[in-house]
DNA sequence: AACTTAATGTTGCAATTGCAACATTAACGA
DNA sequence: TCGTTAATGTTGCAATTGCAACATTAAGTT
């Protein structure tokens, strides 16, 4: 995991969010964070609760953009939130912080040490957001609802070292995440179990190849 | 554009890229980068010409992952390129910098001002690169082929300000980013021509609505 | 120009999927 | 605990798509 302020002491850490003129916030459940800010031109850093990024578009369709737990980053650094089509909403109350995005690029902050130290962790982050990017991109590309089902199970074995995953979230989400129709996606999972592939157990999936 | 060596005089580049050990290539036509380094915890930089990241999946799929041109950056920071299932080819000969990853982050470069604003750049590089994969992503999302033209060509349009567009790959390329069937996509093509939707010819696109 | 190779176009057909409509179960709030 | 809402499960059916096989055209090479 990388965070943020990753070596950086809490004294520094301090200075920076000062220099920045950070701005902390806490959002209620189901709120959606442009209901208590106008402004888009943010980064934002979770730090505590968990904050979804979901696109609505003009045909009714809702994507989870991003699902984001404590330490996580997120603005339009990120993600272009200059659309109606976006909400943040918190899933449960959450604290986080907003820093100015322009700020970042404005000053010249290079006499702190410091703060270099920030740059190299953000630019840390960034690198992680576009390694998240790919690998839907790699799921998203798959033909057939099989296929996506298994390269995220396989993406998510990998990650935990097991052949058993914890889905983190929903299917309903789930399908969301693969562009898949959640019928579609319930009764390929259904198959997937009926030939042995796979077993579930409400998130708990148990790859059986 | 974002150039990785913007507000950077010619001289304080040499020395950056002189503190980071770059290393200069050439590539001939059609190779593969891979054939003539084995490394790749690197940061690339086109300097003339244009590269194609390609990923080869095990069951033969073929997708281009990114389309570069002069000035692109690229490398693990990016797309991780630690498989074998990749290659780095030039599409024509193609001239490019190497900067080895591991010292962006190893030294401490902050009392160097001008490194800082490199970093920043870097910053900038990397989150239109975040952008890039979320208007794919988008695309990817839509769930009929036509919506996934529909969607590309209108993010192109809006990019270049006009109803009419130029490809900037083929069509058998464009059927890969779209995550397609090359011939459905051909077929869905004929249709929205038929309907009136769009004119083509070679790689200008009118859209008529 | 002749040849080779790559790109594009076309179509039938079977497989996959989205959609709709509804049943069941789980989660949540009063 | 009851009532409400959200999540999940199920299925028929029509629409969309991938696949295969082949024709045509364009591009590149010698």
């Amino acid at each position: 995991m990388n965070y943020l302020f990753e070596n950086i002491n809490a004294r520094n850490q301090g200075k920076i969010l000062k220099l920045l003129e950070a701005e902390y916030l806490t959002l209620p459940k189901n709120v959606n964070l442009f209901t208590i800010i106008s402004s888009d031109s943010f980064l934002g850093l979770v730090r505590t609760g968990n904050l979804q990024i979901v696109k609505n578009d003009y045909s009714g369709n809702r994507t989870i953009v991003e699902d984001l737990n404590e330490n996580a980053v997120f603005g339009s650094i990120i993600t272009n939130l200059n659309s109606t089509e976006y909400e943040v909403i918190a899933k449960e109350e959450t604290k986080i912080i907003l820093i100015d995005y322009n700020r970042l690029y404005q000053n010249d902050y290079s006499k702190y040490e410091y703060y270099n130290e920030f740059m190299k962790n953000l630019l840390k982050i960034l690198t992680d957001k576009i390694e998240e990017r790919n690998q839907r991109i790699e799921i998203l590309t798959k033909k057939t609802i099989r296929n996506k089902l298994l390269e995220y199970f396989r993406m998510l074995a990998k990650k935990m070292g097991t052949r058993t995953l914890y889905l983190p979230f929903s299917f309903t989400e789930l399908a969301d995440y693969l562009a898949v129709d959640r019928c579609a996606m319930s009764r390929e999972l259904k198959y997937m179990k009926e030939e042995g592939f796979i077993k579930i157990s409400s998130r708990r999936i148990t790859l059986m190849y």
